[in-house]
RNA sequence: GCCAGUGUAGCUCAGUGGUAGAGCGCUCGCCUUGUAAGCGAGGGGUCACGGGUUCGAGCCCCGUCACUGGCUCCA
């Protein structure tokens, strides 16, 4: 019974204990500082309970607030105590899920009224005292039946219990008052929670099922120390400050309008100047990189849509059809496109098309409509308006890995290199129902590896999560202050080549069927300008600057000293506004940084009769440096040749 | 689409049933400026829209629309 196993340190040395010692024992043994900090342990990778008996050699950590599991751990026991405080205030609250996220945790509850903000204040404050009362976090092992009788009222809890397997223990977690089916592990007591905050409670299905019943959540945050939770809250506070509507407005990039309809966006010329740089950019670069450019129409008849299958799966996404004009077949109707793919694939099937042509690239920066849900749109992100930087690749299997490759060229000049953003490759492979062999797909995903493979780059498996007509590599983005955003993606297709029919001559002279790919680089320019925005804080690369140079004269004497060099500037192809406004040079240099104008060129006497500038550089305060025009000519037209990330 | 909250001047927001307010912006005047807000005056609102309750509604009730935070979906 008591047999002795043989414990490893993370040290390397090796403690003989007897058998069904806790962690917790063994953190005393090392010595008491250990055993005070101790949150979890770590036995042979697996984070459990301190209090858990070791019954086996294993390898062991103890966990302390330096181990980012226990903060993960600290934030799941701060659900529970979330859940201890609500089923003390709301006595009849039914209990969901409570798991810890990023930065947080959060518990549904199921309850007859949503929560208002003095319920979160009240709850908030309940936690504390739970937390102050230092319940420990006592675990138990269950049966089946037991389960079902311990969580009889908790009809949340019964559907979830019904769902484990026969094999699994099933745990249950009491602190004080509380007790939850949960499989832990938790900190030892609740006294060691000490830095949260309720954020925000908001619907959410059960199960994350639309057609369920919808709880009640509350979103929270916990963290070790008062100045990882302050630094917290003041990062959600920059965050704000970065919201690309409220910066949209302030900078006058772009609008919205109750009478233009949701989802719909006016860019402002400030804004227009931005996507107009980004689709060039893009342009640019697809035509250098062996694309065709093509224009489609904005509408077509429905019935291209049916031939690609969208009809009738997605009519949900696409805005009603439209009766033909007049003097038309009344059952001829047309639609508002909601991607361009079926109208490449009818360029592509327009000739015969011989091993010869492939592959074809055909890319359009093109405006589609897609009637996405009311609940969904947020600003340039989520829109229902919205311009692809698209492209089609029409090629054979063998070709697709020199593609994929070229494609992953293209995003690392555009997207990493240009804008200074750190990509994650995630490569999404076959889903349960999908079209085509195994052996094609065994072949088209290892196709998409051995390309992220060649280039070297890392990426992570979505195993299950590819479109049913192909897989797929999606790229995220981090930005400046650390959010990932969904970027890039480059799509395989067997469906559409299928659906359409299309074709190629192949060397033995006999028709073969193309695979096709699907890419955007940016996505979309909606998205993407709004994630720059954000990205930059407004305070744009000179290239992409709308306004790159304000002149100000220091009073009106210098007015047409002012005048003259702005139109240098200009002749040079720069964007230059004069400020030459009766405010005061103070007020006029403030304007200019609010507007996060990267250059100002302060034009007073001295500069005036020398034919030189002051130049103020965005955001560096008072340091200025006298410059000739020349010279200053010289250094802003190689940042915009080059496409400087700086100033 | 679902749950909740919000909707007052161009913007940010006060306004708890009795004559619609502030700051900034805007217009005009004065000031003529050396590196982040000079001074003064003025204009500006069917209080989102529609209905109801009330002697009386920005405020209370119902509906619609939009936005916000989530859920679901997604570029």
């Amino acid at each position: 019974m008591s047999s002795t196993i043989r414990i490893t340190l993370p040290d390397g040395s090796v403690r003989e204990v007897p058998s069904g010692t806790t962690s917790r024992q063994i953190a005393e043994s090392i010595g008491a500082g250990l055993a005070r900090a101790a949150l979890a342990a770590r036995v042979d990778g697996a984070v459990r309970d301190l209090g858990r008996p070791l019954e086996a050699d294993a390898s062991l950590a103890i966990l302390t607030e330096r181990d980012p599991d226990a903060l993960e751990v600290l934030r799941h026991s701060s659900a529970h105590i979330l859940a201890t405080a609500v089923r003390e205030l709301f006595p009849g609250a039914g209990i969901g899920f409570g798991p810890p996220i990023e930065d947080g945790f959060y518990y549904d509850f199921d309850v007859p009224r949503p929560f208002t903000p003095e319920d979160l204040e009240l709850i908030e404050s309940r936690m504390t005292e739970v937390a102050r009362a230092d319940y420990p976090f006592v675990r138990e092992v269950v049966d089946r039946s037991q389960a079902n009788h311990r969580f009889a009222d908790d009809p949340l809890k019964l559907e979830r219990i019904a769902e484990l397997g026969d094999a699994e223990t099933i745990t249950v977690y009491t602190d004080g008052p509380f007790t939850d089916l949960c499989r832990g592990p938790h900190i030892p007591r609740t006294g060691r929670l000490k830095h949260f905050k309720l954020l925000h409670a908001a619907g959410a299905y059960w199960r994350g099922d639309e057609k369920r019943q919808m709880l009640q959540r509350i979103y929270g945050t916990a963290w070790f120390k008062k100045e990882d939770l302050d630094a917290y809250l003041h990062r959600l506070e920059e965050a704000r400050k970065r919201d690309h509507r409220v910066l949209g407005r302030q900078l006058d990039l772009f609008s919205t309008s109750d009478v233009l309809g949701p989802g719909l966006v006016l860019w402002h010329p400030r804004g227009a100047v931005i996507r107009w740089l980004l689709s060039r950019a893009v342009e640019d670069d697809n035509v250098a990189s062996g694309y065709d450019l093509v224009y489609t129409p904005n509408v077509t008849r429905e019935e291209l849509f049916y031939i690609s299958g969208h009809l009738p799966l997605y009519a949900s996404n696409q805005y009603p059809a439209m009766g033909a004009g007049a003097g038309e077949a009344e059952d001829v109707r047309y639609m508002v496109k909601p991607m361009n793919c079926p109208m490449h694939a009818l360029i592509y099937q327009s000739r015969q098309r011989s091993y010869r042509d492939l592959p074809i690239r055909l890319s359009e920066v093109a405006n589609v409509y897609r009637n996405e849900k009311s609940g969904t749109l947020h600003g340039l992100l989520r829109v229902r308006g919205l311009c692809m930087d698209d492209a089609h690749i029409f090629c054979t299997m063998d070709q697709i890995e020199d593609e994929i490759f070229l494609c992953l060229d293209q995003v690392d000049r555009l997207v990493r290199a240009t804008f200074g953003f750190e990509l994650d490759f995630e490569v999404s492979t076959r889903p349960e129902e999908r079209l085509g062999s195994d052996e094609v797909w065994d072949q088209a995903e290892a196709t998409l590896r051995r390309a992220l493979e060649r280039k070297g780059i890392a990426f992570r498996n979505d195993v299950g999560g590819g479109a049913f007509y192909g897989p797929k590599i999606d790229i995220k983005f981090r930005d400046a202050i650390g959010r990932i955003w969904q970027g890039p993606t480059i799509q395989l297709d067997f469906n559409l080549p299928e659906r359409f029919e299309l074709e190629y001559t192949g060397t033995d002279n006999r028709p073969h069927r193309p695979v096709m790919i699907h890419r955007a680089i940016y996505g979309t320019l909606e998205r993407f300008t709004g994630n720059l925005i954000e990205h930059f804080a407004g305070a744009f690369p000179v290239w992409l600057a709308p306004e790159q140079v304000r002149v100000i004269p220091i009073s009106d004497a210098q007015a047409e000293a002012a005048r003259g060099l702005a139109q240098r500037l200009k002749a040079a192809g720069l964007r230059v506004r004069v400020d030459d406004s009766s405010e005061t040079l103070n007020y006029r240099i403030r304007e200019g940084e609010v507007q996060k104008v990267p250059y100002m060129a302060i034009v007073g006497q001295r500069e005036a009769d020398s034919g030189s500038l002051a130049l103020r550089v965005r955001g560096t305060g008072k340091k200025q440096e006298a410059m000739s025009v020349d010279a200053f000519l010289g250094r802003i037209t190689e940042e915009v040749r080059t496409r400087a990330l700086a100033p």
